[in-house]
DNA sequence: GAGGTCTTGTACCGACCAGTCACCCTACAC
DNA sequence: GTGTAGGGTGACTGGTCGGTACAAGACCTC
């Protein structure tokens, strides 16, 4: 899984690529507070501590700033899943390691998760259909495991993909409320999911 | 439950109460496509049919009107919610219920639903705390469902306000793809989601 | 210290924003 | 015929938007 967030321009600078991810991070806050659109450049160039020359000189635009965040957040979560497929196991398994890095992803990026699920209609042409792609695969993933759970016999007959929206609803609407630093961790919360949804498909 | 969308000023005709409503569903629309921020004010003179002057005329200001939006949607919501209990029944059928009419809303006002779950930050004010208030309000009934099944030793000892959080992932995560006309209907969605949860959280 | 590249602040651009205002049109009452 | 009120228009306002141009400072190499 190539990364999309780093430059594919090879003549920027480290220092260059460490500031602007900085300025992305920064500014998934803002995001996530303000909303997007309510968000000027003039309020980024402040909370980053830049002129708007400066500012542009890493973002290139504020879609491509936004597009960014997307692809930290799908960067995180396709790793994850990659580790998850990697590891093997049954489908229980796989699904319980799946949702153990979901929910590891959006406690450690509240903020990039918050834009993401919130702002991802604002982004348009490439940088969306670039989203929808790599967004479908995850969703094919798990629709995958479950799949692999039905044929061995080991969860009953659902609708894969029906459940797997079922699955990624559970999991993903946790970004209202699961924090960093927060009360509980994600592991705390991934545990009784895998259970209920376990024991829901069971045979 | 008193509805919050219609108008408290009584002085309105009811040809002024008709016209607004159809403003709000339009709007919806437009907002659920666009978002609210991306959608101007001439935009949706033009496919309201009516100039800048007729438009305020209707809807107050444009956050009103995106209150408005919220509050439709939670009217129906809620009324759904009072027919649940109005019905009566175990803490399992209670929940089945519970999912049927919430989907059914989802269903039936795709937009409206899609502009509630994404532009809830947008509103300010006494809008923010009036929103919040009876969102709240419904998750506690969702919450406390799931409580008197774990006190009648019908569902397993868990966590009743994180098991309602993971329930109403589930449901309202439909909204990116549950739409009135479209492939599944509304029961179609509840009918295996209910089988998953109930038999996920059963003692 | 010369020359070049990287980095940055600022003035500025045209477009667009939500919202207002003075005025108009039509229907109906008397 | 005149008065009145509900319904409607669209030009206009002050401000903000994302983005650009460009001069100049900072820093490196020789």
């Amino acid at each position: 899984m190539v990364s999309a967030t780093t430059s594919d321009d090879p003549r920027r600078s480290v220092k260059w690529e460490a500031r602007r991810q900085e300025i992305i991070d920064t500014s998934a806050q803002v995001f996530a507070r303000q909303g997007y659109h309510a968000t000027g450049i003039a309020e980024l160039c402040t909370v980053n501590g830049f002129g708007k020359g400066a500012l542009y000189y890493y973002i290139g635009s504020k879609e491509e700033l936004l597009a960014a965040i997307h692809d930290r957040v799908m960067d995180e979560v396709m790793v994850g899943a990659d580790r998850v497929a990697a590891a093997g196991g049954t489908p229980s398994e796989q699904l319980t390691m799946l949702g153990d890095e979901l929910l590891d992803v959006i406690h450690r990026y509240p903020d990039h998760v918050w834009v993401f699920l919130h702002e991802f209609p604002a982004l348009t042409g490439e940088h969306a259909d670039t989203f929808r792609q790599r967004r479908r695969e995850y969703e094919r993933r798990v629709e995958a495991v479950l799949q692999a759970g039905i044929d061995a016999g080991e969860f009953r007959e659902i609708d894969a993909r029906l459940t797997a929206f079922a699955w990624l609803g559970m999991h993903n609407y946790t970004y209202l409320w699961l924090k960093a630093g927060g009360r509980v961790s994600a592991r705390e919360v991934a545990q009784p999911f895998a259970d209920i949804f376990l024991r829901g498909i069971a045979r």
